[in-house]
RNA sequence: GACCCCGUCGUCUAGCCAGGUCUAGGACACAGGGUUUUCAUCCCUGCAACACGGGUUCAAAUCCCGUCGGGGUCACCA
């Protein structure tokens, strides 16, 4: 049989990373067995649903290069893969369900609601509904309806424990006093996640759930809805949660407080990664190891390696926690190892999002830039940062450098001294810049370290760049000459 | 609070299911050292964990129970 995995988010903001995960696994899962990976958009509540949301979803998924057989923009035998064009066939079941007995229509406005919940909570009891709705006599509905009253159908949960068989977790079992009567469909006559989770998953043949371990309590829900209508039941896998290394939930608002805090904005959706100058298959590589591990030492692995060793049995239980600084490293080992080709097309689909002199640097400075920081960069962003002085007509002086360096042990003389020196090299290249500068350290009896640093601060701003020469070499003969008299006016 | 899940270095984890080969391995971070014109890379060394308490057993990180700790869920959100 045919193994079919979905990811199926609400398009309610970004791609957020832990959800990348939940994508990812199913993705392994299906690309592995070479079974189908549908992509399905539960854009069910019509407030927080944004078309946007849906685009820029879908934009961070092909970043990631995580491809879908079926779902928006490929579509499918489905029909649509939006649930908010598919209410015909929820409708459909739910008309089903009333029919057999196992839903009711339920006429209690939220606030009613609300207020039982309250009143059950003071009195320190858990909150159940009390089926109501389930004894209105036939009746009494129908002069309900006629009064235009708006109502949900609640679906009638069978009086019985129900186990869920889930591949990580082993059985869980929920007794039936844990179990409620939920609604399925709403006011405004759109399904709840629920309901509608349940009919797609089946009409799109899904064999497979993963998921986070937030819905296990609704799983239930879910394999009582499935009996009821005779569905069958998928696989489910419920995932262990990922954190922030204090604990806590990784939210959009975490974001905002860091920004009212004035401090680094911490990366949340895969979108802030993205900008953040991370390579897809390093984050991708890296967010794996969250909760699943292909066993022994293993870390570093392409996308055919995790494809090839990715198992259902090997996710963990344990929740983690997201260690950016670890991120970091796998990044920095991602660029330093990439091949050329395949760095530059990263760099590029960087810099088109986002606004660094480099993005204005023709390709052939490109490669050079791409030679001289590959091995000593982090991230895109870092690149991108460090080596805007080769760009800029204005060198931006550190005035730590400037006052460290400059002022103390080089002095005006002899960068003046040694502009003089540079200009009669011809060619400008690495060796003859080199052999310049040796000759001058030689005849003036200077260690070599007392005569880089402060050509370094004079050309670059900063006490740390990439190899002297090098670096000389690629800013040109002019520009070089021209900073370092500049240098000595400071 | 009720219900459910989980518990190996600071962090991600291997080992656990099929108990001995574990004085618990790897990676990140951290500390020290080496290479080096700065930085980074690279190399070496170090620090550091089986939550606790009972049991089963010749033997427990591995099996069982309890305690404690962490997390999740209790919507006309998904």
């Amino acid at each position: 049989m045919q193994i079919v995995t979905r990811f199926a988010p609400s398009p309610t903001g970004y791609l957020h990373i832990g959800g990348a995960r939940t994508a990812l696994f199913s993705w392994l899962l299906a690309r592995q067995t070479g079974g189908k990976f549908v992509l399905r958009i539960e854009d069910t509540d019509q407030i927080r649903s944004t078309a946007e949301s849906t685009l820029k979803i879908l934009e961070d998924m092909k970043w990631l290069g995580l491809d879908w057989n079926e779902g928006p923009e490929v579509g499918g035998p489905a029909g649509s893969y939006f649930q908010s064009q598919r209410l015909t066939i929820y409708c459909a079941y739910a008309d089903k369900l009333l029919e057999m007995g196992r839903a009711y229509k339920c006429f209690e406005t939220p606030a009613e609601l609300t207020a039982m919940r309250d009143k059950a909570r003071a009195d320190g009891k858990t909150f159940k509904y009390d089926r109501t709705g389930y004894r209105l006599a036939p009746e009494q509905v129908k002069q309900y309806e006629a009064q235009g009253r708006p109502f949900v159908v609640r679906f009638l949960m069978p009086d019985k424990d129900i186990t869920v068989h889930d591949a990580i977790l082993g059985d869980v079992t929920l007794r039936e006093s844990e179990l409620e009567d939920f609604v399925i469909v709403k006011s405004d006559g759109f399904p709840t996640y629920h309901f509608a989770v349940v009919v797609d998953d089946y009409s799109m043949q899904v064999t497979h759930i993963l998921r986070g371990q937030e819905h296990l309590m609704n799983t239930p829900k879910h394999i009582a809805l499935q009996e009821a209508l005779g569905f069958g039941h998928p696989v489910y896998a419920h995932m262990p949660l990922i954190f922030n290394m204090d604990g806590t939930k990784m939210s959009k608002r975490d974001k905002e407080k860091a920004i009212k805090a004035g401090k680094p904005v911490p990366e949340i959706d895969v979108h802030d990664f993205r900008m953040a100058g991370y390579m897809p298959e390093s984050l991708l590589n890296f967010i794996a190891l969250l909760g699943w591990s292909p066993g022994g030492d293993l870390e570093f692995m392409s996308m055919a390696k995790m494809i090839e060793l990715f198992s259902i049995e090997r996710i963990g239980k344990t929740n983690a926690k997201f260690d950016r600084e670890k991120l970091r490293s796998f990044n920095m080992e991602y660029i330093k190892n990439a091949d050329r080709k395949r760095l530059k097309e990263v760099v590029k689909q960087f810099l088109d999002v986002t606004d660094y002199p480099l993005k204005y640097a023709d390709d052939v400075m490109l490669d050079k830039m791409l030679e001289l920081y590959q091995p000593r960069s982090r991230t895109l962003v870092e690149m991108a940062h460090n080596c805007r002085f080769f760009l800029t007509e204005q060198v931006e002086y550190d005035s730590k450098a400037v006052e460290k360096v400059l002022k103390k042990e080089g002095g005006a003389g002899i960068l003046a001294e040694l502009a003089g020196r540079l200009e009669q090299v011809e060619p400008w290249t690495v060796e003859t810049i080199e052999k310049c500068i040796d000759g001058y350290c030689a005849e003036t009896q200077k260690h070599i370290s007392k005569i880089a640093q402060p050509i370094r601060v004079a050309v670059t701003g900063s006490a740390v760049s990439p190899p002297l020469y090098e670096t000389l070499d690629v800013l040109g003969k002019e520009k070089t000459l021209k900073r370092i008299l500049q240098a000595c006016k400071l």
